[in-house]
DNA sequence: TTAAGCGATAGTTTCC
DNA sequence: GGAAACTATCGCTTAA
């Protein structure tokens, strides 16, 4: 009798998870690749590419800390019993 | 005569730039999400997500041993006048 | 004549670079105990913690995202030719 | 009746206890600032610093397994009488 | 072209 | 057990 290990259906089922995985991390490589392009594109253009990750950087924290301002919004309302449990 | 920083094409090419940017930068942020969730869905079935990342880091060094070695096969080759220069 | 590794001085050098860091650790430790606490007194007093962490996470990043606006207008400024290079 | 939230006094209370928390954050960041120029510095005398850390860490961990030890030690001691309750 | 500095990401640990 | 903070490693960019 086979170990859960050595199953087929588990080393199946594991092989499918890591390739999956290897998968979307050569997607995501491809495009960071991308990235890589369109600053040096910029570059070509005489953009200077590390001001524009500044300000790429700056709106991307602005927006995270917009979001996170909604998100404690909803949990002020929630805590004054604007909003049932569970629910925003 | 405007300026480039100050002409209205120039800015609208860096807007299209810094657009460009942020829109791959998402996506690629949806993959890592991805990848999330397949380690989630994995470790729900039982499996060692950290085993798992060690497996995928070791594929990942053979696969780019692997590739290294066919370039020096490549160069060797080259070297000894089995191919012309410039092609492989 | 020993060899720099075994060396005295060099010892006692990275004897003393070593003993640095730990004292700083542990200044740090005590740093991260006496947050804790604040945090412990905080919820004695019936404050919800969690909140807490969100509100100051959400300071920090905007802090963060000011400084960088900050710095930005300086390159600005330097590209425009209202500093000198290396200056600010 | 105000409510807790609204209150004067539950308010300023809820500052201070940020103003205290970003304050200790604050110096908190200063000493891990101190401590990577002294791995800077130890970097410019031609040390290996990634070893460096490797050193610091293993301390850390016989620091801590002595603790443990002599904690055990104490817990033995108390068990066969040798020291009153409370104590150690 | 490569070393070094920096930013980003991945991994570990800790807290809730 | 899940989330968040911290740490370390990695890869990119830049400057010499």
């Amino acid at each position: 009798m086979a170990t859960p290990v050595t199953s087929g259906v588990t080393a199946d089922q594991l092989r499918s998870f890591i390739e999956r995985i290897e998968n979307l991390e050569e997607s995501k490589q491809e495009i960071a690749g991308d990235i890589k392009e369109v600053y040096a594109e910029a570059k070509g253009e005489g953009f200077c590419t590390k001001t524009m990750r500044q300000v790429i950087r700056i709106r991307r924290m602005d927006e995270a800390a917009r979001r996170e301002q909604e998100e404690l919004i909803t949990v002020y309302e929630r805590a004054l019993g604007m909003l049932p449990d569970g629910e925003g």
